[in-house]
DNA sequence: TGAACGTATGATAATATGTTCATATAAAGA
DNA sequence: TCTTTATATGAACATATTATCATACGTTCA
């Protein structure tokens, strides 16, 4: 393994590091929801739910389509969920 | 699932957040070392590498023990292993 | 077209984080 | 006991991160 992938890993599990994201996460692993339903959900104002939405995005953790004047956001795949198992579990103990 | 467990699990993954501490995750994977010969395998100095044992021993992913003048730091259990498979499956794609 | 709604974005400020430096502690051996 | 080797720790500095605020953009519908 070289500098590079030990900085990639980190920098992937730096979007689990934070929880607003880990809640925003848990969200979408309930089932896709827009940006306003995701701000209700988890008590934090537009704004910041946006920005972290655009990191998890951009760590192809979740995606994103247009549903009239909604952005729709979901996850990108399992990953989201066996590593937040995995992280949960560990916590548990 | 309330506000203080999605604190503690974002704690959690910040500890995989930091290259310095995945390289070290990772040196330990491969076996015990004591905290010259992690220094020597990563190239820090022993004042970084050490802040960082500590914190990483802080979140029980990792152990120490004494053998003489050194301490050996181990892997506390296999959460380490399969939340760092995880996230480089990811990446992979 | 323009008003309303939903979302995105840039700038800023506050806080958190990581490395370095200096120094302390702990064990071993002369 | 004094010295050497190995590790730990506190303080300080530099950088990164996050939330907020203001505002811009995109879509729908009257």
């Amino acid at each position: 393994m070289d500098e590079n992938e030990f900085i990639d890993l980190a920098d992937l599990f730096k979007m689990f590091a934070d929880s607003t994201r880990v809640k925003i996460m848990y969200q979408l692993i309930a089932g896709d929801h827009s940006v306003s339903e995701i701000c209700d959900a988890i008590d934090m104002n537009q704004s910041a739910v946006s920005h972290q939405l655009k990191l998890l995005k951009a760590s192809k953790l979740i995606r994103s389509r247009r549903e009239g004047k909604s952005m729709i956001y979901s996850l990108a795949d399992d990953h989201v969920r066996t590593i937040l198992a995995m992280g949960k579990e560990h916590i548990e103990e």
